[in-house]
DNA sequence: CTATTATGTGCATGCGGGTGCACTTATGCA
DNA sequence: TGCATAAGTGCACCCGCATGCACATAATAG
């Protein structure tokens, strides 16, 4: 593998989805309620934010569909909560992509 | 320092100009060609990409801001590079960021 | 069964930002 | 001293997306 191929292949594994998620500062709040509060509706993540419900909705759908979160489905409430475990593997990802192309930038 | 803030302050080392730097694709084309060619001015990076250079330009500075590039004047030319160190850097404190985060979440 | 509650979605709106053209500024060259 | 080249900036345009309202759907309570 020559060295274009391996800067591509280093930065293809930069989840745009997932640093998108990160950018912006309503769906760092919600991240934040949920480390705080632990797994919740909702309803109760809107209480304590200043958007619409259909918005918070939607940043959770982003946020889970990046890999942030997942959900599950409780009688009448959707359950949102942090998924620790792809969330560290997603940003680990990040920073090895980063760690590799810098690897060739000094040659 | 409760939960709270030590939650908040974690967050708080999530850069967002840095995140949202990495946020654009063409940004990332960007950072591509500087690492597989070496510093460059901003016609040969224009030469190699489909936007405009006033777009390119405007697209380094950003990068500039957020700490991956840096830059010198050599003569009527900007040379710009990867600022490996402070990207670097940038990238593992997002991840400490996150990682601390999640050390909360599960308690 | 009906009313209420929780959530998601279609639609319209406004804003941020990516894009390109034209112009200005700065620097080197003849 | 002109002239060409490199880069940045003001301006206009347009697209993506965050936002909120209204409506639709699902599920529980009474």
């Amino acid at each position: 593998m020559n060295k274009q191929q391996a800067i591509e292949k280093a930065l293809s594994n930069i989840d745009n989805d997932f640093v998108k998620a990160l950018a912006e500062p309503a769906r760092i709040q919600i991240l934040k309620l949920l480390i705080l509060n632990g797994p919740s509706d909702v309803k109760t993540l809107t209480e304590r934010l200043p958007q619409d419900r259909s918005v918070i909705s939607r940043h959770l759908a982003i946020m889970e569909k990046a890999g942030l979160l997942h959900s599950i489905k409780e009688g009448r409430h959707m359950i949102y909560s942090v998924d620790g475990e792809k969330s560290l593997k997603k940003t680990e990802q990040l920073v090895e992509a980063i760690r590799q192309c810098l690897r060739f930038d000094c040659c």
